[in-house]
DNA sequence: GATAAAAAAAGCAAGCCGGATTGTTTGCCA
DNA sequence: TGGCAAACAATCCGGCTTGCTTTTTTTATC
């Protein structure tokens, strides 16, 4: 703050000089308030976006501000101007991740057209496969990172936390209006759950041999699972 | 990769390994035999679960070499005496842990008593649910976050994979041995994919909501499915 | 009321410092 | 000599401070 105040003073007969200059361009295109503002929230998204980055290359604990600095191609104490610690950034981040992948979930389930009037095997299958690409997708991975390094942080475990409600909320309504014609929401819930929990293990068993193989099996198995309860959601199995 | 050599056959057998060393002692004396040894082995135990601890408490990346010292109550010198580097020390983490969890696993698996001749839908119950007692064992949380390190630590990853297929193997030989009378390998490999990557998608999502609860259901699920594919094995669906 | 000068603030760059962590070295002891 | 203890050196990272440039706002003057 202090420092603040002392570059403020400083330079006052150049920039005097420019500002002369510049005021007319301010007159004329009149370019109101906003644009350093735009400007600034470009560097934001740079920065947010560089982390993501850089949680997935390097993963989470070894991603240092310089690290996202340089690869946002913005100096450190720009870094530092707009996240004034790691940990803001970081919260910053679990933000940005948020509405990111929550975007990328709907793009890839909206792919699926699902007929009208009944679901069919086809899109049931799609719609896992769709989970399974999810899971591999960097915004999933680098949230896999923050969510690994919140269950031993307490501070970013509340802001995982707090965006996780909301996650699966929207997540779920996603599914709903993709299957709209699955009728008990108990049932579906219960499927989305399993789908999620299959996906997210098979996403973080980073390690397994023949993965792809054994995925591709498992996807087939979930739909099988998935088809015969939807059947017995809409056909005979009621109650 | 040298600290691959150093600590990498050495989770497993510490002991052993040290005995070839110093076999002229174990020749001579026999009561001092290994006391020195044995005291070196037990020391060395004590740090490998010491940093299990830490794994489970701190996470992978917070800790440091110090702390797991500290939580063994042994000095640094010691530490560093049994383990010139820390990435040595995380190495011989990996092979502890893999036998760990392989004798907890067993110790798990075979608590189920399956009658001889038919799987009840209560056996399966029981592993499946042993599966979700598993993914919660320190032993797996601290896997996990070694598992979690390892895919952007290349010295880690080599590590983990050398012990990952044998892991497998040996996991899958374990429920061939609990489920004698299940026939096709196939299905049964299909079947345990599906329990253990669901575990591990719970397992890791710390901060679900209604976690619990969302588990049994996932568990109750699980075991319609297992019995299905079970009686669809041994009963009417051929082979 | 318009306009130019001045002030303030915002964005940004670079250097320094303290703390933490790791690996080394030296020495002690049974 | 093997097991171990403690001081030491080197490194790295995060945060703080300083200072410069550009933009926006205020103020004083015509």
């Amino acid at each position: 703050m202090t420092a603040r105040k002392a570059g403020g003073t400083s330079g006052k007969t150049a920039t005097s000089r420019r500002a002369g200059a510049k005021s007319r361009r301010s007159a004329a295109g009149h370019v109101g308030d906003g644009w350093q503002a735009e400007k600034s929230a470009l560097t934001r998204q740079a920065i947010l976006e560089a982390a993501v980055r850089c949680f997935v290359e390097h993963g989470y604990a070894n991603t240092t501000t310089a690290m996202i600095a340089d690869e946002a191609s913005v100096s450190r104490g720009a870094m530092m101007h707009h996240f004034p610690s790691r940990s803001a950034a970081m919260n910053a981040v679990v933000g940005y991740l948020h509405v990111r992948r929550l975007n990328e979930y709907r793009a890839l389930m909206t792919d699926i057209d699902s007929p009208d009037q009944t679901l069919t095997r086809a899109a049931i299958r799609v719609s896992v496969e769709s989970a399974w690409k999810y899971v591999n997708l960097p915004s999933f991975i680098a949230y896999q990172e923050l969510l690994g390094a919140a269950r031993t942080d307490p501070e970013l475990a509340e802001a995982v936390g707090e965006v996780e409600r909301d996650f699966e909320r929207e997540f779920l309504k996603t599914v709903r209006s993709v299957f709209p014609h699955w009728k008990q929401v108990k049932s579906l819930q219960a499927a989305h759950d399993l789908v999620q929990f299959v996906m997210q293990g098979m996403g973080v068993a980073h390690r397994s041999s023949n993965r792809e193989q054994r995925a591709n099996r498992v996807i087939e198995t979930v739909t099988d699972h998935l088809e015969r309860i939807y059947l017995a959601d809409t056909g005979e199995g009621e109650h």
